[in-house]
DNA sequence: AAAAAAC
């Protein structure tokens, strides 16, 4: 099964081989050939399933039939970070570059000015956070009556952010008669309402697999005190083979401290979080994509998601309170194939939700004792992700053939999703569902976009 | 207990 059985047309075929795909995945075999048609769609599936590709392929195909007037987008992608939208306006760009699309970015932070240029001109793809939207719709530059199509991503997540009622909002904004195509990585009942109230005889897919027997990612657990937290990240950072690394904590003023100190102490390092400005956040973000730094300390900002590749290392300064958020901390490395390393600071203070972790995982996460703890173990296993191994910094551009390559091209590891489905009870399934897969989404290495109303193709 | 998202 390649790309050209799914029904995509030729110019898009060439862009997805230009990308080095040529295998769809599951998702993607499944999705494509129904969106095609003008299905309405339910994809339960999490960033790691070649998710983002499922339905960007088959939109630039859809709208590349007619254009767009001013005022009017063609189609709608709700993302609830601003980050994950700029990643599938990425995609957008990379797989519609022989297409004359246009089209607009629109999340919050950023200046409205250009977004509202974009508006004014027509654009086909509007990919936008719930928050940013509203605010250009109450203010009248946007008019839905010609959205014929609507993806919701990430729904459990709008959900866990209370973004739901902006959605069925927005969705009563569409015109009636749309596509609607549904992603989440669960299904809580909040979002199944949506869905039955706003897609009409969807197609279900389900394409799930478990999180943390994501043996590509080695866990450890280190035993600290809270003073003396700072001098155990430094002594990890510095004896470990430590390439590349995002340092996530709990609080955004922990992010400033450590990134701060971290720096001072002449790490490559910077730092991400919901208090910076936009266009910070990006730029920081793109500096570690490129290698310009290679420690990122992070808020769960940059939890979910986000597709970066060739992370060796993910530290959990603190224990997250949230056990979700370990599983999707963790996700951060070990993608593509490549192993990771992800090491927790824990205090005695943190048994609770150590626990809820460890049961959560079904695993007891193994501690690093006394000398073991000084040096950060070394990604194991390795193809492409040992490579720059006596270089910390990487410098963007070229990248291990692997790491780039496609979703479906990467080697995955196939369980039988549909019979362990089956198989399981499902209380235990919804439980696992809801974690962080252990592969990549499409990836997003370019530079930051550029999230005005661009216009791609040529 | 936090973080995220509009100005």
């Amino acid at each position: 099964m390649s790309f050209a059985d799914l029904g995509l047309s030729d110019e898009l075929l060439r862009a997805v081989g230009e990308s080095g795909y040529d295998t769809p995945t599951p998702i993607q075999r499944q999705a494509i050939p129904s969106v095609l048609m003008g299905r309405d769609l339910i994809g339960i599936a999490q960033t790691g399933t070649g998710k983002t590709a499922s339905f960007v392929l088959p939109m630039i195909d859809i709208l590349a039939q007619g254009r767009s007037r001013a005022r009017m987008p063609r189609s709608l992608i709700l993302e609830p970070t601003r980050e994950l939208a700029a990643q599938v306006a990425e995609n957008f760009e990379k797989y519609g570059k022989h297409h004359k699309l246009s089209m607009a970015l629109l999340i919050g932070g950023v200046s409205m000015g250009d977004q509202q240029k974009a508006l004014e001109k027509g654009v086909d793809v509007l990919i936008a956070t719930p928050g940013r939207l509203m605010d250009l719709f109450g203010r009248g530059k946007i008019l839905l009556t010609g959205c014929g199509l609507l993806v919701i991503d990430e729904a459990d997540r709008m959900l866990d952010m209370g973004f739901i009622p902006d959605i069925e909002e927005i969705c009563t904004k569409l015109p009636a008669t749309r596509q609607t195509l549904l992603f989440s990585a669960t299904m809580p009942p909040p979002i199944k309402k949506l869905a039955d109230k706003f897609l009409s005889n969807p197609k279900a897919i389900e394409v799930s697999r478990p999180a943390t027997a994501n043996t590509s990612i080695d866990q450890r657990l280190v035993r600290t005190d809270s003073r003396k937290k700072k001098d155990a990240i430094v002594d990890l950072l510095r004896a470990g083979d430590v390439k590349t690394a995002i340092i996530f904590s709990n609080r955004k003023t922990t992010v400033r401290e450590l990134a701060t100190s971290l720096k001072r102490r002449g790490f490559a390092s910077g730092q991400i979080h919901g208090d910076m400005e936009q266009p910070e956040r990006l730029k920081e973000l793109d500096r570690f994509k490129t290698g310009e730094i290679n420690i990122l300390v992070a808020s769960d900002v940059a939890a979910r998601g986000l597709d970066i590749k060739g992370v060796s290392h993910v530290f959990n300064y603190d224990v997250p309170w949230h056990p979700d958020d370990y599983v999707h901390r963790i996700g951060r490395t070990g993608r593509a194939g490549a192993t990771g390393v992800a090491i927790t600071l824990a205090t005695s203070e943190d048994a609770e939700h150590l626990d809820a972790i460890e049961k959560l995982t079904g695993m007891k996460i193994p501690a690093m004792e006394g000398a073991a703890a000084k040096a950060a173990p070394e990604p194991k296993g390795g193809r492409a992700e040992r490579k720059e191994k006596a270089e910390p910094k990487r410098r963007g551009g070229k990248r291990a053939q692997s790491e780039d390559a496609p979703a479906a091209a990467r080697e995955e590891p196939r369980r039988e999703e549909s019979r362990r489905s089956r198989e399981e009870p499902r209380r235990a399934r919804e439980d696992r569902d809801s974690r962080e897969p252990a592969l990549v989404d499409e990836g997003w290495n370019g530079p930051v976009p550029s999230f005005l109303g661009t216009g791609f193709g040529h």
